[in-house]
Order: structure tokens, then C-alpha cells, then sequence
DNA sequence: GACCTGCTTTAGATCGATCTAAACGACAGC
DNA sequence: GCTGTCGTTTAGATCGATCTAAAGCAGGTC
């Protein structure tokens, strides 16, 4: 009835609970026919296994934490796939939590990732988090990998994207089409994602003696972005070109300026940034810049497997290069205007 | 040094190990006096509680696990999501896998829950699942709910979509705007969601004495999608309008049928399924069956804490309705053609 | 035969909580 | 003073694995 323990394997095929036990890790330690006994004897009692029992003796839980602030965008989820799929060959538990941009939920978190007795966990850190994620995890012997986003002046292994150079090279290439007048359109959250991209898009700027660069703010989403378009194409000065925080807020301009009669890439060109796949759909085709969230993931999750294996590795950023894909909404800047 | 026991607690307390553990559930059966000594005991040496030791005598792990054929793809993220929303209420931690439509990744992550002890499961089929994962479930005495699709004739707390009478009234919508030769582009792959569609196609088709209706299957990404948009408009009986499995497949053929100059909703008319954001923001805008996955998470994820508090509970299933959002893409047949 | 070496196996303690059953103190009723 | 009850506290066993340190055993060396 009850589900059976190593005592019981042992017992059933004549050994200690010991030699039980280093059969189930798979130590070299016990001989061929012992070991074949006692996996013959697991099979027929179907044994299973107990982590946590484990867990209780050893300190390894197999199981890993992961946090991104909000599942819903399709980037994020993408991303924790591409941590699953390393950690699944590891066979480790994957447990995932929302943190929705809320410093509260991030850091209630980590204590039950702590209760829990992770091995180590992810973060991709919340809008507001402050130098403290970071020592606490370091104070609590908890090893962490920021990914996608960074605590700045923090230092922990780091997966993610250089979204500044991403940024820089994209508004260059809009400069050499003749562009001048360039509005950045960003998010309305503080984070290294964020502010790198401005920093990328203003470095540009500067080096080739523009001002310093037009930036509004939205909200993340279709709806905001879409209305914000009006607001746009009816500035005095108007831009000859728009750059995008994300493709979120693309797309909504891009729905927007089509609702206005502007044609994109000839009246106004448009650049979005992480490449979704409906970027290749709309008509015309949306530019942007493609970000690879999945192997992002993958990334920040072998990063977590070293760090857990060698505690006292040097830390170690893995910082991802972008891709400009150039599509119809781009196109040069009209000489006339 | 070491991280602080319930017993280093308790003799700081100046209490019994067993009387610290009754404060730290919060049972009723003791002193307020000696329950606030304690809480200062834990906060001074900044104890944290292990899960796992707990987990070992009383048997509940606080966990859950969750399943789900492909993160990747958002309709299955936003579930996620709503799962997700529930469990962190009740400071449950979410383990979380992909399975890929593999079944061998399925039943692995579930023994691995079994290994981990966990509390309950959420399982949204992979394709080729029989009845053996609720049986198996049952044997094991793990409580299992399947969420979204589910194992033919198994018994089982369910959550889900009413697909089928979803298919079925939107076919009848457009069978009463005068479509008459209606194609349904399904996936290529075999499940309940599939199938229910399939069956709410034909149950209207037949109701109104048309010919079952057409299929064809396919692929179900953008690409496919927008490659087979040439194959269904130039048939000999061209179809005046096209259902899709999901919005993936209806945003393909959308772009597909512009790259042809059909207009649609004119010559041609598109509905989708799902309801996706982008849905709204293509033009022209796509018609499209409006499902709710994050409400559908919650229920799934109650239906799991139900089932926990109440193993024995008849079975329940939550089916939740759709909604049909009409768009520029549908029109009224041409009476012409 | 005593001793060493290398391989394999094992008894018993241990991890940090919960559970059981009983003890304790205070107070009321007889 | 004895007994019963109620509310609170506790000692000790227990969950199912791993770890430590040592023992058993075969074969070879002196």
C-alpha cells in the first residue's frame, strides 16, 4: 500500500540500506551484480525515488527558481522555455513565479525558494530592485544569475543582450539612410533593459552631432501605442523616423500611423525591436531589431549549472549580439523634408 | 554561521522544539505570550523554515507541478500565467515543464513530481497520451487535473474550452452571412482541442444540410500557413470562407491571401481562433473567436487546490465559454459566386 | 601465518522538521 | 484533599534518505 523506501529495496534484495542508496546515485562503489540485484529489486516494489528526503541529508534539492517579471509578454515566456530545456536534461524542478514588476512578489520569492532549499535561482530583476538582491542571495550561500536585466553595480554571473549596441547600430543605420529627426519611443519602467537602449540610442545621436535625441514614454502596450501615434505624426517637427522599445509598441504604431493614411517607410519609417514573429506579417513588413530569448535562457540557465557546480568560479557575463532585420517600414529619409 | 534550526529557535525561545514548530504553522493551541517570544526568536536569528524537513514527517511539499505541450507559444504562457496567479495565493511553488507534445518528457516530469513529492499536477495532454496518465495518477494517489485538452474517456477534474460549441456557433454565423463553401484549417495534431473543433465545424454544417465541410490540416505556424494560402485560392471550388484552428494559422493566411490581392471580407472571408492582440491591430482586422487562457489557468488551478483539500470530492469540470469577436475580415458571401 | 592492499559492503548517526501521547499548571466542583 | 477538565507545553519517536568510519573479504607479499 504504502509506497516503498530504500529499506525495503534493500531488504528485498538482501543488501544494506547503504548499498541501496549508492545504487540509486549510480556510484561506481558497488559491484555489477549487486547493483543489477538491487535495480531488479526497485523495479518489482516500483520504487520511487525521495528528493526530499534527500534533500534533508545531502544539501541538493534538484530544484532550481525562476523569476521574470510577467509571463503574458510571449518574450519572457520564450526565454523561460529556453531555461527549461537545459534544465530538463538535468533533470532538475523548474519552479517559475511571476514577480508582475512587484518588488514584494520577487523578494517573497526568493524566501520560498529559500524554504524550498533551491540549488540557485534566476532572476530576471523587477523594476525597483535594489543592490540587495544580490548580497542577500551572496550572504545566504544562494547562487544566483541575473538574467535579461541587471541590478546595476552588482556582481553576479549575468545572461542577456546587448541592447546598447543593439540600439546604437540600429540608429546608425537609420543616420546613414538620411535620417535626422529620430524619436525613440520607450517603456515607462526603470531597468538596465531600458536604459541601455536609450543610452545605445543617444550614443549614436551624439557621435554624429544630432541632438541628443527625441524620447517619449508608453505604457507596453498595443493600445497605448496605437493612440500615441496622432500625438506623433502631428508634431510640429515631426520625425522622419520612429524607434521602438519593443515590438509591442511598434506594431500599435504601426496600426496607428496606418490609420492616419501614413505611408510607412516613405511618409515615416518605423523600427521595431525584438523580431517577433508577427513583425514579418503585418503590411508592409515591420524592421527590428531580433533579440533570441530563447537562447538567452539557455544561456542564463548553464551559467546557474556552473555557478551551483563551482561556487568560487569568477562571475561571468554572457552578453548576447543583435541582428538588424530590415524590412518595408524602413526606407531612406526624404531629402525634400 | 550555519543557517538556524527550529531548534536553535526554540532554546532561544526558551520553548521546546515542538512548541516552536506549533508557531511556526500558526496552530491556534498556543499562548499568545509564548507565540510572540518565539516570532522574536525566529526574526533575531533570522530563521527560515525548511520545507523539505517538514515535508519528510507530515506529507504535503507545498509544491505543484504543471505541464504543457509548448511554452513558446503564448496561448499556453498566459495559462501558465493564470496558474501561476492562484498558486502564489497560496505561497504554493510552481514546477514547471514543457513537454513539446512529447509523451516521454511528459511522464519523465511527472515521475520527477512523484520523485519531489508534490502536492498535485496540471497536465495538459501532449498528443498520443492514453489513459494510463489519470490512471496511473490515481494509483499513485497524486491529484491530477488535465487543463485545456483532455484524455478521451477518462475520469477527471478538468478545465478547459468549450471548443466545440465555440466552432459550432461561429460556423452558424457564417453560414447565415450566406457562406455555403466553408473550409476549416486545422492543425496536424491529434488532441481534444483539435478534435472538438473539428466535430463544432461539422455539427453546424450538417445541421444546416451543407456537405461536411472541408479540411485541410496543416502546420501550425505562420509560415505554413501563409504558403498555403495560394493551394486553397486557386481550388476549382474556391472556398468563400476560411475558420482556422487558431489565430497562428488565420495571421499566415491573412498575409498569404494579401501577398494573392484577395480582399478580405470581400472576396474572401477569415476567421480566426483565440482572439490574440494582433488580431485587432492587422488590417484588415481579423475576426476571430475569443478564448480566455488566463482565466482559464485559475480555474484549472482551483480545481487542483480543491482537489488536494478534498481527495475524495466528486469530479469537476470547468468548462468555460467562448466568444466571437467579428471583424473586417468577415463579410457576407458574394451572392454572385 | 601475519600483514598489507584494494574492492565492496555495512551499522549507526544524522539532517530538521512533525506527530503522538503524555505531562503540566491552574482552576472548578464535590 | 481529591478528581476532572481545559488550555498549554513537551519528550521522544519518526519520516527516508545520506554520510562516516569501519569491517569483511579476496589475493598477494614477506
Amino acid at each position: 500500500m504504502k509506497r516503498p523506501t530504500l529499506l525495503d529495496v534493500a531488504d528485498h534484495a538482501g543488501v544494506s540500506r547503504a548499498t541501496a542508496s549508492l545504487v540509486v546515485r549510480k556510484s561506481p562503489l558497488v559491484s555489477q551484480t549487486t547493483r543489477a540485484r538491487v535495480e531488479a529489486a526497485m523495479a518489482e516494489l516500483g520504487y520511487v525515488y525521495n528528493v526530499g528526503a534527500a534533500r534533508l541529508r545531502a544539501s541538493q534539492s534538484r530544484t532550481v527558481g525562476v523569476v521574470v517579471p510577467n509571463l503574458t509578454n510571449p518574450f519572457f515566456a520564450v526565454l523561460l522555455a529556453g531555461m527549461e530545456a537545459v534544465f530538463e536534461t538535468e533533470r532538475l524542478a523548474v519552479v517559475f513565479a511571476n514577480s508582475n514588476e512587484s518588488l514584494e512578489k520577487q523578494t517573497g520569492f526568493l524566501t520560498r525558494m529559500r524554504e524550498h532549499g533551491a540549488d540557485g535561482v534566476i532572476v530576471c530583476p523587477c523594476e525597483g530592485t535594489d543592490s540587495r538582491l544580490v548580497e542577500d542571495a551572496a550572504a545566504w550561500g544562494l547562487p544566483l544569475v541575473q538574467a535579461l536585466r541587471y541590478v546595476p553595480e552588482t556582481v553576479s554571473d549575468y545572461a542577456g543582450i546587448d541592447y546598447r549596441a543593439g540600439m546604437r547600430h540600429t540608429t546608425e543605420r537609420l543616420i546613414a539612410l538620411g535620417h535626422r529627426r529620430i524619436l525613440f519611443v520607450s517603456g515607462n519602467r526603470r531597468h538596465s533593459a531600458q536604459g541601455d537602449r536609450l543610452e545605445g540610442f543617444r550614443d549614436a545621436m551624439r557621435a554624429h552631432g544630432l541632438d541628443a535625441g527625441r524620447v517619449i514614454e508608453l505604457p507596453l502596450t498595443h493600445m497605448a501605442a496605437r493612440e500615441a501615434a496622432a500625438g506623433i505624426a502631428a508634431a510640429p517637427d515631426r520625425p522622419s523616423a520612429v524607434i521602438c522599445f519593443n515590438d509591442v509598441v511598434a506594431l500599435g504604431l504601426h496600426r496607428g500611423f496606418f490609420d492616419l493614411g501614413l505611408r510607412l517607410g516613405r511618409d515615416i519609417s518605423l523600427v521595431g525591436f525584438d523580431n517577433v514573429a508577427e513583425a514579418a506579417l503585418v503590411v508592409p513588413g515591420l524592421a527590428s531589431v531580433a533579440t533570441m530569448p530563447f537562447q538567452v535562457g539557455e544561456n542564463a540557465a548553464r551559467l546557474l549549472l556552473r555557478r551551483i557546480r563551482m561556487p568560487d568560479a569568477p562571475v561571468e557575463r554572457s552578453v548576447a549580439a543583435t541582428e538588424f532585420v530590415e524590412r518595408e517600414s524602413l526606407g531612406p529619409a526624404d531629402p525634400a523634408a
